[in-house]
DNA sequence: ATTCTGATTCTCT
DNA sequence: GAGAATCAGAATT
């Protein structure tokens, strides 16, 4: 996916990494993903943003070029994988919470012998990372790079129409806006469950 | 079906 | 020294 694509704002960019793929080599081999479920976050206006605060160690990634792959280790044993957009120098990403395998199944079923089924392989963040082997060696690469590790396919955008939007997930801020997008309908969704059930009291 | 808790280490205050 | 952009398994209703 070209650089300049990514260039934008977080919750621009949100909308148009839905249905994207995510791919990884690693030496155990390939896993890939599309990507379902997605949340913005801002820079310095942001306080649920890890670059809120201004410029760290563990943030930096994220005030460099768009395009790039912000990991991160969380509850000491988990990583996140962002995708990092705006300019560079401007902070801001997007936090990739879900995906559908769409190669490298029995690797990734390996990886999360926890999930009980295939949607469940990669729904969250940490399973995401976990599925596709994402780890701290791979903060930073450049995703736009055919040669990195990791890299990002784009796809079509999706329609408008397909994409849904809500509060974060995990984040206390009491006013958060509506910043995590998914694909409607999607069972690798976090969300998946709570969703439907909505749904159908409504009916 | 829903709610609670333990795991485990890194980062910034 | 506190708390974290989480997950899995146990406990409880």
């Amino acid at each position: 996916m070209p650089r300049a694509e990514l260039a934008i704002e977080p919750v621009d960019a949100s909308a148009r990494l839905l249905g994207c793929t995510l791919e990884a080599t690693t030496p155990e081999g390939i896993v890939a993903a599309r990507i379902v479920e997605v949340e913005a976050y801002r820079g310095l206006d942001d306080p649920a943003s890890h670059s809120y605060r201004g410029r760290t160690t563990r943030n930096r990634v994220m005030w460099g070029p768009a395009g790039h792959l912000y990991v991160y280790f969380v509850y000491g044993m988990h990583f996140c994988a962002n995708v990092v957009c705006l300019t560079d120098g401007v902070p801001g990403a997007v936090l990739l919470r879900a995906g559908e395998i769409t190669s490298g199944v029995e690797l990734a079923q390996q990886r999360r012998p926890a999930a009980r089924n295939h949607h469940d392989l990669a729904r969250g963040p940490a399973r995401l990372a976990s599925a596709l082997g994402l780890a701290r060696e791979h903060n930073g690469v450049d995703l736009t790079d055919p040669e990195s590790a990791v890299r990002l396919y784009g796809s079509e955008p999706v329609a408008a129409e397909h994409i849904r939007s809500g509060p974060r997930v995990g984040v206390a801020d009491a006013k958060d806006a509506p910043w995590r997008f998914w694909l409607d309908g999607s069972r690798a969704v976090s969300t998946y469950r709570r969703h439907e059930k909505r749904q159908r009291r409504r009916t």
